[in-house]
DNA sequence: CCACGGTGAGTTTTT
DNA sequence: CTCACCGTGG
């Protein structure tokens, strides 16, 4: 990667570049050999290089490497060089991913393509070279959401707003919101202005861009509102990108919000030589501003817009590519493809129950246990749950069971605490107008400089209208301050002085390491006797470490605000815990689905907050999940499960019924389950084995073969055993379910047991699901089959 | 400045 | 239940 802070223009190839190694390798008037063994619409979505193009890729379809060969494919023909095609993706990994693959079409490094990124990377370059048009400078920094809360905090209480009822936090999140629809403060509606701060909302996220400009700095939504800021009120400028970008390839297109649609629709305005590959069934981010609309108005955006369906899944087998199908074909709003694949059917999806979420656990633990019997690499399966809390559970069987797992998301590396700090002092090293991360480690570690202190110096700084770390050096040569923080301060002060004064004399790694020492911050770790610590000053040695691959510090800090990414060098096999959200793009032969249950999965939030449109993403996400099995998908729900503390008795999630018959097997659950380690409520009423045997299951089952529909205790519209899509809306909201047409035979009133929750009364009954008050664990909605009379 | 207890909330997450 | 956060008291 070239150094990202450096303005020079390249929009030159260099001679022997990619593009000249590319043309080469074509001259033979032979095929490209990049274009072999493509289907006819992957060449279609790759050949059609003028005008706009929408590639409609389905999961598995091939969509990287139509992205990567279409790219390939433009440069290889002359039609332009490396540096005038503009290639956004969303995550790091992604580009990365794509860089490289164009790298190795051509045969040489991608060194060449300078604006393939993801859009905040690419958006910040072009922000860099016209900073001083929106109000910064070339260098601004980039501050993370840790930067952003704290700067918000200010704000609210430089207005005197109770913190406590209008916390930073849900301002952030307000803010980041109009951010990803592209709203500048004067252009947010009244209405959600006045939802924060009894109608100040506007007036606050004014002020925090206010102080954003005085910092020099920009938050991540600004990388792309100031690009289109700059682009409106500079057409000059934009129109230099226009002409410079002959082409524009969009990845995950479905994933866009408004601001970067905005952003590439004023781009691709110009040649409009512009080709987004996405997938509308795959759209899961649209709680964080994705606008899948995107995809669908492209046509309408890019009149005479080629459409490519990619429909020909190379991954999975036929079985679950037709559960994936049919269950995403309950979706109403969506472009529809029909996927298919010339694989073996292989195995079915499997479906199965368990008591509670232990015996879930238990059950994954010991399927993984037999699948690596019969020589299936741990790596290539993976447990996919719905939100991360269900983790614990797998790991501690996991653990138990003595299996290597790796738990993916989480904390990332550069978000910890001790290298947040550590970036804190490089920061006010190479920037010391940084008043951000000066505050953050001014008294990091403990010297006495307290919140007194730092208030002088925040009057100080604000009267003299000048950076803290200038006002500090000001001020402790005055006696304004205290004896004690004075010379502290002064000290800190002059070892500042002392670091930068070395920037230019010392590799930059070296360095860093000087200021941990220096400072005390690795002082501190080692002094401290906590689990944590040794951890910590491992981080921080690999934080030093990683730096040695950047040219310097302002390099390295561009790297680190934008690649926020945790280095991963372990090798070892294992088996990949993730949510669902975390899998997209990625690929395993096993994967375990657990917890397809009504209020998980679909997330009940999910519905209250966004209704049949937050249904039909939580559908989106299961089709993602099931999607990424090459072979084997096993989905798994339990009847009773944890949740907040409480037991709580669950019902299986209505996309189980949404499944096709022919292509899922239901497994029974080995009997032996119940009798050993189970949960600490099995010995309360020792049952012999799982769910099946429960009268509740029975009775369910008993259900299911006299109207061949539903299945698992509770019969819906649509059939798990029919076979038939359903037609017509889903009921979803303010029932967990649809209303059954079997009866109960509880009525109101009627005195009842629970095995979990005790005694309790009837309080209403609904078909076959009964609302009861219990005695002890409160109002709870369980099927009749998990209760019996009490008496 | 730390340690403790009380309180409240509790999807999904990238950049 | 469990974690994070805040406020208080030593």
């Amino acid at each position: 990667m070239s150094n990202p802070l450096s303005l020079d223009d390249d929009y030159q190839p260099r001679p022997g570049g990619l593009a000249a190694r590319a043309r080469a390798s074509v001259s033979g008037g032979q095929q490209a050999n990049y274009l072999q063994n493509l289907n006819p619409e992957q060449r279609r979505a790759i050949e059609t290089t003028e005008g706009p193009v929408l590639v409609l890729a389905g999961a598995g379809t091939g969509k990287t490497r139509v992205l990567t060969t279409r790219i390939a494919h433009i440069i290889a023909t002359g039609l332009a060089f490396p540096s005038q095609i503009l290639a956004v993706t969303f995550t790091n990994k992604a580009a990365r991913e794509m860089k490289e693959r164009v790298g190795h079409l051509l045969g040489g490094v991608a060194e060449g393509m300078p604006w393939l990124g993801t859009f905040h990377s690419v958006g910040t370059k072009i922000l860099r070279r016209h900073a001083e048009l929106v109000g910064l400078r070339s260098d601004f920094t980039i501050l993370d959401t840790d930067d952003q809360i704290r700067l918000m905090r200010q704000v609210i209480q430089a207005e005197d707003i109770d913190e406590k009822r209008w916390p930073a936090r849900a301002l952030a999140a307000f803010i980041d919101g109009w951010k990803n629809r592209g709203l500048t403060p004067d252009k947010v509606p009244a209405g959600e202005s006045a939802a924060f701060a009894n109608g100040r909302g506007g007036k606050l996220y004014a002020a925090y861009q206010a102080r954003l400009k005085q910092l020099n700095a920009a938050d991540f939504g600004d990388l792309l509102l100031e690009n289109l800021r700059l682009f409106r009120e500079h057409p000059d400028v934009l129109q230099s990108y226009q002409e410079r970008f002959k082409y524009i390839l969009v990845d995950e297109y479905q994933d866009t919000n408004v601001a970067q649609y905005l952003w590439l629709r004023l781009l691709a305005q110009g040649r409009r030589n512009v080709s987004c590959v996405g997938d509308d069934d795959q759209s899961i981010y649209g709680w964080r501003g994705a606008e899948v609309d995107n995809i669908l108005r492209f046509e309408h955006d890019f009149p005479g817009a080629t459409v490519v369906r990619l429909e020909r899944n190379y991954r999975s087998t036929g079985h679950i590519l037709a559960s994936a199908s049919h269950l995403v074909a309950h979706n109403e709003g969506r472009l529809g493809k029909t996927l298919h694949t010339e694989d073996e059917p292989g195995e079915k999806v499997t479906l199965t129950g368990a008591w509670d979420s232990e015996e879930e656990a238990r059950l994954i633990g010991e399927e993984i246990e037999a699948l690596q019997h019969k020589g299936h690499s741990p790596a290539q399966m993976a447990v996919l749950v719905r939100i991360s809390a269900q983790m614990r559970e797998i790991e501690d069987r996991f653990v138990t069971l003595g299996l290597p797992y790796r738990v993916i998301g989480g904390p990332r590396f550069y978000e910890r605490l001790e290298i947040r700090d550590a970036l804190a002092y490089l920061r006010c090293v190479a920037n010391p107008t940084d008043d951000l991360a000066f505050e953050r480690i001014v008294n990091t570690p403990k010297r006495g400089l307290g919140d007194a202190t730092i208030e002088q110096l925040h009057v100080y700084a604000r009267k003299a209208r000048i950076p803290l770390m200038q006002a500090a050096r000001q001020m402790v040569e005055t006696d304004e301050l205290k004896p004690k923080p004075r010379s502290t301060l002064r000290e800190l002060m002059a070892a500042f002085g002392r670091w930068a004064s070395r920037i230019d004399g010392m590799k930059h790694n070296e360095l860093a390491e000087l200021v941990l020492e220096e400072s005390g911050y690795t002082d501190m770790w080692q002094k401290d006797r906590t689990a944590e610590a040794a951890g910590r000053l491992e981080n921080l040695k690999e934080l030093v470490r990683s730096m040695e691959e950047f040219p310097d510090l302002g390099g390295f800090l561009e790297h680190v605000s934008l690649v926020m990414e945790a280095s991963d060098n372990d090798s070892t096999e294992k088996v990949s815990i993730m949510t669902l959200h975390g899998a997209k793009g990625l690929e395993f032969d096993t994967v375990f689905l657990p917890g397809w249950e009504e209020g998980l999965f679909p997330n009940q939030r999910a519905l209250d907050e966004s209704g049949k449109a937050g249904l039909e993403e939580e559908r989106r996400l299961a089709y993602v999940g099931i999607t990424r099995a090459r072979r084997r998908a096993k989905i798994y729900f339990a009847s009773n499960r944890r949740i907040h503390g409480m037991w709580q008795s669950t019902i299986p999630s209505r996309f189980v019924d949404e499944l096709p018959e022919s292509h899922v097997e239901v497994t029974e659950a080995p009997a032996h389950y119940g009798g050993y380690g189970g949960s600490r409520f099995d010995r309360a009423q020792p049952f012999s084995g799982s769910t099946y045997d429960t009268p509740g299951w029975q009775r369910a089952q008993a259900r299911s073969r006299e109207t061949g529909g539903g299945g698992f205790g509770e019969s819906r519209q649509s059939g798990f055993g029919g076979g038939q899509a359903r037609k017509g809306p889903l009921l979803i909201e303010g029932e967990l379910v649809a209303k059954s047409s079997v009866g109960s035979d509880f009525s109101t009133g009627d005195r009842v047991f629970h095995v979990k929750f005790g005694n309790g009364s009837v309080a209403a009954v609904d078909g076959n699901k009964l609302t009861i008050d219990f005695d002890k664990a409160g109002r709870k909605m369980v099927l009749d089959g998990f209760v019996q009379r009490a008496g």
